[in-house]
DNA sequence: CTCAATCATGGAAACGTTTCCAAGAACAAC
DNA sequence: GTTGTTCTTGGAAACGTTTCCATGATTGAG
C-alpha cells in the first residue's frame, strides 16, 4: 500500500489539449462528452488536438468529479466453477460493449470477503453490482448491501429491492424428480449445493413438490446438501449406498460433483442405469460422453449472464425510477440420455 | 455514459473526520496511511471518529492524487475456458489478500478489444497487468503495450521486458509425443490451439523435437491448429481419419476439444485404444471418467495463477528496480491411463 | 426596434484525497 | 545556554476532471 511520490505525469491532460487548441478547458470537456451547443469548427479543432496528443481522460478524475466510474462490480463465490465463469463471460461481454469494466470479487463463500467487497464497491464508486448465487443467511452481508443504495441485479439469487435473473431450478428439480418417480423410483437421492443458496433451495422445493403430487413421503436423509468442493459427495454417496435403504436413483450436480458420484458408484460396484439411475444438473462434456451417456438438466448460462448485464445497465442508466424488481426466469431443459431405468424389483 | 449532476455526498469525507476529531485533515490522512511520527493520543482520537462515522476513503480521490489505484488488470481471451478461470481464480485470491481488486478484460481473441483494454488500463491508472496467453502476432496490441510502462506479468505468454509464468508445454508435448513414438506410432496427429499462441507454439516444438530425436519426419498435415470454439476439431479429425494416411494416434486439448474428437471417432466407427491412441492435454473430468479413461498431460493451474500474482505484486511494490524477466516454468505431468496402445499392424 | 430567449464559449469552483512546506515543541549535544 | 536534530502537527497546494455561472453574440417574437 506504500504510495510513492507523484511524478509529473507524462500523459497529456485536458489542459494541454485546451492550450494547444487555444480553447478553454470546459470546451474540451464538452466536446469529449458530446454535449449539445458546440460549433462544428470548435469540435473539429479540439478533436484534431485530442487525436494528435493521444489524449485519454483520466478515470480517477472523472469518477471523483462526476461520481460515476464506468465500473461494474461482480461478486461471485467461485469463478473457477464453469457454471459461473460462463455467466460471467457473457455478462462481461455485454458490459464491455457498453463501455464498462468489470471488477471481479471472488468470495470463496466467506462472508468477510463479501462485506469487504461491498466496501470496495462503495469506495471505488462502482456504478452497479452483479450478485451471483451465494449464501442468503449471511446477515452482515445483507445489511452491508442494504446500505449501498446502488443498482444491483441478482443472478440465481434474491436481492432485496433488486431484480434477479434465474434459471427455473424449482421447475427443473420438479421435472427430473417427477420423471424418476414415473419410472417407479421411490428413493431418490438429491445431491445439491449448500441449502442456503437459492438454486439448491429451489431445487429441493421442486423435488418435494414432485413427491407431494405423487402422494409420496420425502425422506430428508436422501437430500444431501454438499459443502463446496468435490470431495464430500463421494462419502455421502458411499454412505447412502451402504445404508439400510439405499436410493435407487441419484440426482447430482454436473459440475465437480458428478465425477465423484461416479467414483463412488464404481468403488461400490454399482452400475448405472441397471443398478441405479443417474441424472445430473448442469450439462457437461462428462455427462454427454460418459458411457452410458447421462441424462442432464440444462439451461442457458450465457443468456442469464447477458440478461443480467443488460438489466443492470438499464437500471444504471435510468437511475432510481426503475422499480420493476420481478425476477426473470429462464426455463430449464431436461435432456434424456441413457442413465435411467426402472428400479430393480426387490 | 450520461453523467448526472453530482448530489452532495452522503458519505463522510476526510474533512468531516478531521472536523469532528478537532484535528487537521493531513493528520487524519497520516493516521489512515500508517505514517510514522504520530502520537498515540492523536491516533486513538482519529480512529474513534473514523469508526463512529464509518469513514471509508474514496478510491477515486486517492488514485487521482497518489497515482495508484490498488487495481490490477487481467486480460484473458476467454474466462469461460476452465484452464483460464482456474488460473484467474488463484490469481484473484492472491491479489485480494494484498488489498487489490482485479479488473477483468475478456478479449475474445479480438485485437481491438486488446488495445481497448490497454487504454482502460492507462485511463484507470491500474497498478499492474496480468496478461494471459493470446495471439502474439497482434502488432497493434504489442506496440500499445510497449507504451504502457507498467508492471506486467505474462501467463503462458511472452511479454517484452516482463517476466512470465508458464507451464512447460514444450516439455509436455515432447514427453507425450515420445511416449507415442515409443509405442510404435509413426503418424501422430496434434490438435492444439491457434499457432500464434505460446502454449501451442511450444507444444508443436516439443512434438517436432521428439520426432527429430527418433529420426522421424514430421508430417505437417498432422499438426492441426484449431481456431477457437469446439466445432472445428470435429471436421479436422474426420478429415484426417478419412484421408489416405490416417493417424494412428491423436493428441488433443482436453478442454472443449476432447469431446468433439470423441464424437468424431464415434461417428467414424473408430474406437480407442484399439483402433487409435488418444492423449489429451489438460486433465478433465471427462478424461478421467471416459471409458476407457484417457491419458492426460496436466499441470498446476492454480500454482501458475498464484505465482503470477505474487510476481506481479513484487514488481508493483518494488517499482522499476525489479529487472529479472526470466520466465518461470512449471513442470507438466503425464498421467497414464488406458487410451493408448501399440498401433495396429498394417 | 426592443426584449427576451437561446447559443456558444470561457473562467473558476468544486470533487476528496495526499503531500509539500512550515513551524512550534521536545530533545540532545556541545 | 545555545544550536541543531527529530517529533508532531497544521495549512494549503496540488491531482485532472466536470459543472456551475457569467458573458457576449445570435436569433425570434411582438
Amino acid at each position: 500500500m506504500a504510495r510513492t511520490q507523484p511524478t509529473p505525469s507524462l500523459r497529456p491532460t485536458i489542459r494541454d489539449v485546451a492550450a494547444q487548441a487555444g480553447v478553454s478547458v470546459s470546451s474540451v470537456s464538452r466536446v469529449l462528452n458530446r454535449e449539445p451547443h458546440i460549433s462544428p469548427e470548435l469540435h473539429a479543432r479540439i478533436m484534431r488536438v485530442v487525436d494528435r496528443l493521444g489524449f485519454e481522460p483520466d478515470s480517477a478524475a472523472q469518477a471523483l468529479r462526476s461520481r460515476a466510474s464506468n465500473t461494474i462490480g461482480c461478486m461471485v463465490s467461485d469463478i473457477s466453477n464453469p457454471l459461473y465463469s460462463e455467466m460471467v463471460n457473457a455478462a462481461e461481454e455485454e458490459l464491455q460493449r457498453a463501455g464498462y469494466v468489470l471488477m471481479l470479487g471472488a468470495t470463496r463463500h466467506a462472508e468477510e470477503r463479501e462485506t469487504a467487497f461491498i466496501s470496495a464497491v462503495r469506495r471505488r464508486r462502482m456504478d452497479g453490482l452483479l450478485l451471483f448465487a451465494g449464501d442468503n443467511t449471511h446477515k452482515d452481508f445483507t445489511s452491508a448491501l442494504a446500505t449501498l443504495d446502488l443498482p444491483c441485479v441478482g443472478i440465481d439469487r434474491e436481492v432485496p429491492g433488486a431484480p434477479s435473473v434465474r434459471a427455473d431450478h424449482r421447475g427443473g428439480g420438479f421435472e427430473v424428480t417427477r420423471y424418476l418417480i414415473g419410472l417407479g423410483h421411490r428413493r431418490i437421492a438429491l445431491l445439491t449445493g449448500p441449502a442456503a443458496v437459492l438454486p439448491s433451495t429451489e431445487r429441493v422445493a421442486g423435488y418435494r413438490q414432485a413427491h407431494i403430487e405423487a402422494g409420496l413421503e420425502v425422506d430428508l436423509d436422501l437430500v444431501r446438501p454438499q459443502v463446496h468442493g468435490s470431495g464430500i459427495a463421494f462419502s455421502d454417496v458411499c454412505q447412502l449406498l451402504q445404508g439400510p435403504a439405499p436410493p435407487t436413483a441419484i440426482i447430482t450436480l454436473g459440475t465437480h460433483m458428478l465425477a465423484s458420484v461416479m467414483d463412488a458408484l464404481a468403488s461400490n460396484g454399482i452400475r448405472y442405469p441397471s443398478d441405479i439411475s443417474l441424472v445430473c444438473i448442469g450439462d457437461t462434456d462428462l455427462a454427454r460422453h460418459a458411457t452410458p451417456a447421462i441424462s442432464a438438466l440444462t439451461w442457458d448460462l450465457s443468456e442469464i449472464g447477458r440478461i443480467a448485464a443488460k438489466t443492470l445497465l438499464e437500471r444504471v442508466r435510468d437511475g432510481d425510477q426503475a422499480q420493476d424488481t420481478r425476477p426473470i426466469y429462464l426455463p430449464t431443459r431436461f435432456i434424456l440420455r441413457h442413465s435411467c431405468a426402472e428400479p430393480r424389483a426387490k
